[in-house]
DNA sequence: CGCACTACTGCAATCAGTTGCAACAGCGTG
DNA sequence: CACGCTGTTGCAACTGATTGCAGTAGTGCG
């Protein structure tokens, strides 16, 4: 075939989301098309009510619990990933930056993103026991090195 | 005064409860007083609603605010710590094994204590940039070695 | 003992998230 | 296009946890 061939799933995974959900028999439906239509513009991270809070504001009618229900589907494809914050909320991680835990500092309550080397060193420590770390829920808590000497 | 010494307080920290909270100014009340008997006989992990149980079976009237508001002077007096379970509940650790922190299983939900050198090492990771990690607030979620044979 | 100061409690409302269930609606088939 | 299988939705109820507020009650002091 000489038509245009479509950019790999990899690169733009929201495109090929009707597609997938149809190769496990499940459905395509405009709820599902709202929380993707949010997401695909999304990077980073996005709390459930704030997907909940974006989706409404699109027009379409969502209920909370399809919208958490379709982040399962969505996290079984591939698609996000969830974490929880600080205080056990949850927040799903979305787009090229989806694998990475967080640092939270429980003195002022700022937070920041693991790097890659120190989240292979955690997955190391594991490792040894075969313990596969899923590394989007990490959530690492304690005292910053500025509130410390402070 | 010749009269029996009490036991150290980290040693039996339950019976200076009243005392440390007399100290800042705080008062003891008969709902505290239910929530310390509770703790005091277990060792390990509890859950908020499970102390919530365990309060009201033992008489006294207890309503979950203020189980919740207790937990909280209690963990700032340093006699119980609190986590969060793989979905984000808390968890308050208490006792002599106050201090761990968890791995959990995402496929077949099964959990262990992280031992002491692996708390360690994790520490160690971020000890680096000068981040002081909190142990029992550490739950690292993935797939066991069991699991990921299967 | 009785007063006053203020910490604490109970309540009701609210938030985040989950679940069972009955009605609805994709989508493949004829 | 009409049909029906079955995945999906909305709803209502519920769990775990938090918060503002008004009334309650520890506790020190005279
Ligand atoms: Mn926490
Ligand atoms: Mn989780
Ligand atoms: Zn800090
Ligand atoms: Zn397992």
């Amino acid at each position: 075939m000489m038509s245009p061939r479509v950019t790999p799933a990899d690169r733009r995974p929201w495109d090929s989301v009707r597609e997938q959900l149809h190769d496990r028999g499940l459905r395509w439906t405009p709820q599902r098309r709202a929380v993707v239509d949010v997401l695909a513009t999304t990077e980073g991270h996005i709390t459930g009510s704030e997907l909940i809070e974006r989706c409404r504001a699109r027009e379409t009618k969502v209920v909370p619990s399809t919208v958490y229900r379709t982040l399962d589907v969505l996290e079984q494809l591939g698609l996000v990933r969830h974490g929880h914050g600080a205080d056990g909320r949850e927040e799903f991680h979305v787009g090229a930056a989806a694998e990475h835990g967080h640092l939270h500092c429980d003195r002022c309550g700022r937070h920041w993103e693991i790097d890659e080397p120190r989240a292979s060193a955690v997955a190391e420590v594991f490792g040894g026991i075969g313990f596969a770390v899923d590394p989007s829920h990490v959530t690492i808590v304690g005292v910053c090195a500025e509130c410390r000497t402070a």
